[in-house]
DNA sequence: GTATGTGAAATGTTTCACAGCC
DNA sequence: GGCTGTGAAACATTTCACATAC
């Protein structure tokens, strides 16, 4: 990344961590990408009422293999018991602490056409963490509506909120033409952590962290890969077609990921 | 990230590969990726009416640096011509050629939702190579309206509707708990390819490729880092405030991608 | 007995640095 | 002289396989 994933991934991380106890193996970007996958399985898990699982199990419900999710988790410490496995709730709050998400952060929106408004309905977004400070619109046939319990505001607002707010995290997701000054600004208003889902490569300086999602690369994997299959498989087509559905968290199906990377 | 991913990226492709003329090496799964991010940037050459572009250049454009990207184009062949750089317009057809955009193929979007309508609605599918053939809903309120001049189907048509339009790739946008069972359907109606933007992991069987775009993993993998930085930038915070802003393409701005991964 | 945690091997990716060609 | 194309080195990630602990 998606490798995606992302996907081959984050970047502008500093080189040395000194968390909070004592040191540490640095955590390579790829378990980061996954530990979120693990925390989305690890809710199911809650939910149902599970309280303990294996690496096996846990690894099919994340649709990873088991020696990988081990020592993804062995980077955040020894928490699981040998001979049974891992407890669930503190598994669960152990990557949420490494992921930050106890102290829970401003996230700015900018751009509620009809993705910014599909982020801003997102269900993961409050419950897990994140809370939206402010949503920016430039339209002003949007700015002043309610969304979410949130006034839109106008985009010329942007660095007086932003800072009155501390907000951590922005998300843009506006129109390509307007993106790379919506993210001078908030880089300006002292931004570090940038969600792009316009289609432009954003330039930003070092310290600053860019994240991309991209309809149209995603689409573009898809299709290599594809064009790849159907050369091969115009006559073994035949055979997977009505063939039984899978079932939810059975055994080894590889999917992939996004990750970034 | 990437993946990001890439997205840390897909699965799935044969060994195996032979294609249209002679054997040439595999494409790594993280060029693919990059790829995509290439064309993109080409494109805003062409536009410029710019006929030879340098790695240097074109490496900046695609927030990459210069030796990766001529390492990627390498895969494809030796299209550049040394001392003066790469010809913009032969670039593009072959970077299209081999991610199989020219052949066009058929998507099939299930769920109109905001998320599904931004998608529908998103400038670069219908542009580069992706026609969408048919919208599905089992929302009863949406289905039967229009939307991009498509009629939104129910989705108890898709098998039938997927099997005659030949629907190569599927891009999944309903909720969480609907996702895994239009999976089953895509694929035992013969879909292998699958964007998926629910947020929970497909289980499917190991000829299908699933990309996947989590919004909340976005945002935690933003959080790791940004806790990370936030411990130590304390201080060194002020001094990044109302510092000048970046000119898109300007040098060697180091920018994350979410890929492929 | 069973399942974790982890060195070591295998594999994949990025970067370096320079030969080769225009 | 400038810029591509690519082996070889450096680095990162995944997988293996087993010692270790319950």
């Amino acid at each position: 990344m998606t490798a995606q994933d992302d996907q081959l991934d984050a970047v502008g991380v500093n080189a040395d961590q000194r968390s909070a106890a004592g040191a540490e193996r640095p955590i390579p970007d790829a378990t980061v990408a996954r530990l979120a996958v693990y925390l989305r399985a690890l809710s199911g898990l809650v939910e149902t009422g599970i309280a303990t699982v294996s690496s096996e199990s846990l690894a099919a419900a994340a649709g990873v293999n088991s020696a990988k999710l081990r020592k993804d988790l062995s980077y955040l410490g020894s928490y699981g018991v040998r001979g049974v496995g891992y407890d669930v709730a503190l598994l669960l709050e152990q990557i949420r602490a490494t992921l930050g998400l106890n102290e829970d952060r401003a996230v700015a929106l900018i751009g509620v056409g009809h993705l910014g408004q599909a982020l801003a309905g997102y269900a993961g977004f409050a419950t897990r963490g994140f809370q939206i400070a402010a949503l920016f619109d430039a339209d002003p046939a949007v700015v002043g509506s309610q969304l979410r319990g949130l006034r839109v505001l106008h985009v010329d607002l942007l660095e007086q909120v932003v800072r009155a707010e501390r907000v951590a995290i922005a998300v843009i997701a506006v129109p390509a033409a307007g993106a790379q000054d919506v993210c001078n600004r908030l880089v300006a208003a002292g931004v570090t952590s940038i969600l792009n889902f316009a289609p432009v490569v954003l330039a930003v300086p070092a310290h600053v962290d860019v994240r991309k999602v991209d309809l149209a690369a995603e689409m573009q994997i898809l299709s290599f890969h594809d064009s790849r299959k159907s050369a091969r498989a115009e006559d073994a087509q035949a055979r997977f077609s009505d063939e039984q559905p899978f079932r939810p968290g059975s055994g080894d199906a590889s999917v992939s990921m996004a990750a970034a990377k």
